[in-house]
Formats: C-alpha cells, sequence, structure tokens
DNA sequence: ACGGTCCATCAGTGATCCTGATGGAGCAGG
DNA sequence: CCTGCTCCATCAGGATCACTGATGGACCGT
C-alpha cells in the first residue's frame, strides 16, 4: 500500500476515469491502470468497476481510509520540514470564522499577517499540512471541555478565550422579550444549519441528546454577515457566541441559559512555534 | 516517505542500533543505513545522532506522527482486506477491564469467543487492525456524550450502557458512611493512578477543571481485582462503575454526585460486522 | 596497539516503475 | 454491419531503484 498508489486511488475514484487521473497525475493512462491492479492485487479484492469506473464495496472502504491517511502523511512530512527550515517570515493564521473575537485581533502583529477563514474541519489540516503557522477553531462545549477535534496529527491546543451563547432572534420573534432562553425550548424552532460556519445542528442535538432542531435552511457558505442577515430575516435561529451575535441589525441575541455550555476558541500549532508565531501564541495564552 | 523507510526508521530509534534494527527486520545493515540516509535526504534535515543513536528534534517529532501514521495504515488494509476475506469463524473480542459488564456478558454466544483484555487506548488499535473483530470501550463522560477516543480509523461506536460512578473507599475510610460523595470533597485525598485499568489521574482533573488529585501509588496493571485490593488496603482511591465497585470485601462504593458524570461503554466496529459479531453488536445496541 | 563493533560508502545486480505501442471492449453515427 | 472514437488492459523495453556483499573509517575497551 503505496501512498503513491494510494493517490493515485483516489484522484481515479475522484475523477471516475482513468485517463482523466493520468493526465491530472502527470502519468501515463498506462502507470495508472497498473498502480490500480498492483493495489488490487496487494488487497487481494477489487477496488473498482471499469465501465463506467465506479469504487466496490472494499473501494469506499479504502477511500474512507485514504484521505485522512493521505493528510497524515503530508502532516507528517510538513512538521518535521518545519523544525529543520528556516523561520517563517510573516505569520500565516487559519480560522474559522466565529472564532477572531476582539481578543485575538488586538493581538495580532500590526503587519505581515495572512489570515485565511477555513471551516471548521479544514482549520486542523491547514496547521497540520503547514499552510498555516497557527490555527484558530472554536465551539461548543462544557465549561472548560477540550473541543472535539478531528486529529489529523499531534497537534497543541490551547484554549485562548470562552464567551457567552447567544440565540441570535429575528426583531419580531416571539421569544425575543426573553431574558434567557433554555434549549429545550427551542428544539421544535427552525434553526439555519451552517457546518461550515461552525453551527451544526448535529452538536447540537448531541449536546441536548436527541431530538428536535429541525432545519430550516442549509448555509454551506463561511460568511458570518450572510448567516447573520439570514438569521434577521428570519430564515432560521443561530447560535453564536456574544461577540458575534450582539448588535446585528434587525435581531435580538438572547443569552442561552440551559445548558451550560460555552463558546470556547483554541489555539493549534504543531511543533513549538517560532518568530512571529511564537509571539502571538504567548500574547493569547490564557493568563 | 515511503512507510517502509518509515517502520525502519522506528526501529532504529527504539532499538538505538542500525544493525539490530537491521537484524528485527531482516534487512542488511547496508540497507539500513541506505533507508535513513534516504529519509533525511527526502526531508532535507538529520533524524538521528549516530553514536550514541539518538533521534534530533526532528527525528522526535517524526517518531510522534511515525506510529499512528503506521497504525492507520495497517487499519486501511485491515479494513479493506476483512470485507473481501470470507467471513470469519468465531469473534474476537478486545475490551477494556471494566467495559465488560453484566449485560455484555450475557449477550456473549456461549462458545467460539476469544477476549482479549487491553488497555483503553489498544482496543481502537485492535479493532482498526483486525486484530479484534470488535471492541468494548468505557470510560467517564457526561450524559449521553460520547467518549473522547483516539481516532486510528474511521471505526463506528454504538453506545451499550451507561452505568453509575462510584468512588471506592477502605471500609475505615473518614467519609465511608457518606450516600453520596463530591468529587471537589476528594480532590485533597490519594488517589491510585491506573491509566491502563481506566483510571487516569489526568481525566479526574479535567472533568473537575484543573488540580488536586494527587496519586498515592501508580498502578500499571490492567487486572481489577489487583486494583480493588489496592483500594482496599488504602493505598488510594479509586472511581468506578457500579458493577465492579459494589461488594469488593473491605470497601465500601460511595456513588458520585458531583459531577454528573456516568461510566458510559461503547461497542467499536470497523466496516460492517458480520458474522457472530453483527449478532452480538445486534444485541447489545442500545434499545 | 589491537581486535571488535558500529555505521557509511561503493559496486553490482535483480527487481521495479515508468513510457510508448498495441489490442479488445463498448458506444454512437452512418 | 461497419467505422471511428474513447476507454482500459496488456506487453515489451529501458531507466531507475533497492537491495546485497565488500570495504573503509571512527570509536571503544582491553
Amino acid at each position: 500500500m503505496d501512498p503513491h498508489l494510494l493517490r493515485t486511488y483516489v484522484t481515479v475514484a475522484r475523477l471516475a476515469s482513468f485517463s482523466a487521473a493520468a493526465r491530472e497525475l502527470g502519468y501515463t493512462q498506462s502507470a495508472v491502470s497498473q498502480h490500480i491492479a498492483a493495489l488490487e492485487q496487494d488487497l487481494g479484492t477489487p477496488l473498482l468497476a471499469r465501465r463506467p469506473v465506479v469504487p466496490t464495496a472494499a473501494g469506499e472502504r479504502l477511500l474512507d481510509h485514504a484521505g485522512p491517511l493521505l493528510l497524515r502523511l503530508a502532516a507528517a512530512r510538513a512538521d518535521v520540514v518545519r523544525l529543520a527550515a528556516a523561520p517563517v517570515q510573516g505569520l500565516t493564521l487559519a480560522a474559522t470564522p466565529t472564532s477572531l473575537g476582539p481578543r485575538v485581533l488586538a493581538a495580532l502583529p500590526p503587519a505581515g499577517v495572512t489570515l485565511r477563514v477555513l471551516a471548521r474541519d479544514e482549520v486542523p489540516a491547514a496547521v497540520a499540512t503547514g499552510t498555516a503557522d497557527l490555527g484558530l477553531v472554536d465551539g461548543l462545549a462544557a465549561p472548560s471541555d477540550p473541543l472535539r477535534l478531528p486529529d489529523v496529527a499531534p497537534l497543541t491546543a490551547h484554549a485562548v478565550g470562552e464567551q457567552q451563547v447567544r440565540v441570535l432572534l429575528p426583531a419580531g420573534h416571539p421569544l425575543a422579550g426573553r431574558p434567557a432562553l433554555r434549549l429545550a425550548d427551542l428544539a421544535d424552532a427552525r434553526w439555519i444549519d451552517a457546518p461550515d460556519a461552525g453551527l451544526p445542528l448535529a452538536q447540537l442535538r448531541a449536546a441536548t441528546g436527541g431530538g428536535g432542531f429541525r432545519s430550516a435552511l442549509r448555509y454551506d457558505g463561511i460568511d458570518l454577515h450572510t448567516l447573520t442577515a439570514l438569521a434577521a430575516a428570519g430564515h432560521g435561529l443561530a447560535l453564536l457566541p456574544a461577540p458575534v451575535a450582539d448588535g446585528v441589525p434587525g435581531t435580538v441575541a438572547v443569552p442561552l441559559a440551559e445548558p451550560r455550555v460555552v463558546h470556547r476558541g483554541e489555539l493549534l500549532h504543531g511543533g513549538p512555534p517560532r518568530g512571529a508565531a511564537a509571539d502571538l501564541v504567548e500574547a493569547l495564552r490564557q493568563p
């Protein structure tokens, strides 16, 4: 199970074509065919049905493994090389949209920062593969409970702050006048499902133990302004950290009383941070 | 970064010797030397100091990655092969010592079961690599919260039961008469640190947010009888699921009132279970 | 000084991995 | 039915790679 073979396998499966994969990878079609044949012989089972090119059951299973595997491989390489390479100029920060609270923004150095806003799952990957020097992720968690992150590589996490959670209601909503809300009261409401922007409904369902939380609209983007505008227009409720939820025009942000969860931010890095990254880690570290 | 090179690298690092690694892997010393040289050239940095053979900083970092990486690779292979191979005769079950509650024991088929009791981290690895068909892990968690398991591979988990948590006190302990205990009251007590037997103190500290929980004795074994005997003899307190803690001679098992955690068991499997494994999954599945 | 051990290096060879060419299968159009 | 096209499998050949076995230099204990 050579990683090269694995890589050509996933591109063949993705493009559903041997020849297209060969073009993309810079091989001849012959080489790709041999790669797949070698993999199938090694594993003792067909992985792809030909004509049309579709993964078999075993092939599907291999696809589940191959992505994380290749990611980890890239992460290992990047992590080791990072130690050896010269300290980088500048600082690349990968962050989820809701993780950029005032405290982080204040601590950023005045120049030389590249900021890439990514979906929640992509941040650890970016840090692991060295695409970013540091990562900022956030999410709902019980107080002083670490976030559950996909472990693509051994990353170090520091808590950088916990913020209150607010329910974002359109201004005219019947519950808008309440001083606080319990999540159980809102199980029957319609929610915006925005997995990439930090609001996966599945997480809410898990937190409250099951039912409810129907989705009114699924938002696959990442932009928070759009998300709050959707909430203001009555397309569904949203659960957001206080600094993001407060002051959105046309909405009311009501604190969440129950369950006792907080919006927690964590700073990720691979090896020991160096240069500007080290300064930022030091500045943001929980006192 | 060929996995073969990675494999010889980890064995060289483990044995601190090129020649010993060559013997173990069935290579010549020359080949091992070339493997390491190839890796170092590929990554552009020395990984090992020679004479004595000790990993450099970059090498240490690579070691952190290599283990999980090779594990995942083996897991991917096993998972795919499992789908293709003939359904296994019998059933191999990997379990932590505390995970074998009465419900599980009752559901086991009357014959043909191989049971391997392993440390908590080794169970997912055993299931992923196909050493076991099914895995049973357990641990403390908030009610209806999934366990945090090392994700060596995409495994499927089913909850199989939640049990009350008891503090195991020696019979003469001053707190033995209490109807219930709060963990915060016990932060200053001495605990048995038994990471392999399912009682890692680090987990307790995390659950209560920090301090306390000094360790009186560290128990590296896996055997529960020894652990309860240690607790009875006053070598420290232990936190155990009710079915294990109740009825241990010379001890009193007091329910834990605060924090509200349960002892949760989960059943793990890789691909879709087949044969006897499928029956057991069906029988244990939470109704 | 001298074996002994250990790792690095080198030459040689068998295996491997590519490319380019060829062939068969399926498909659309005539 | 035949033809032209696309797609994948297979084959032959050549460059490259990965091993072995031999040799050499560095260090260690005697």
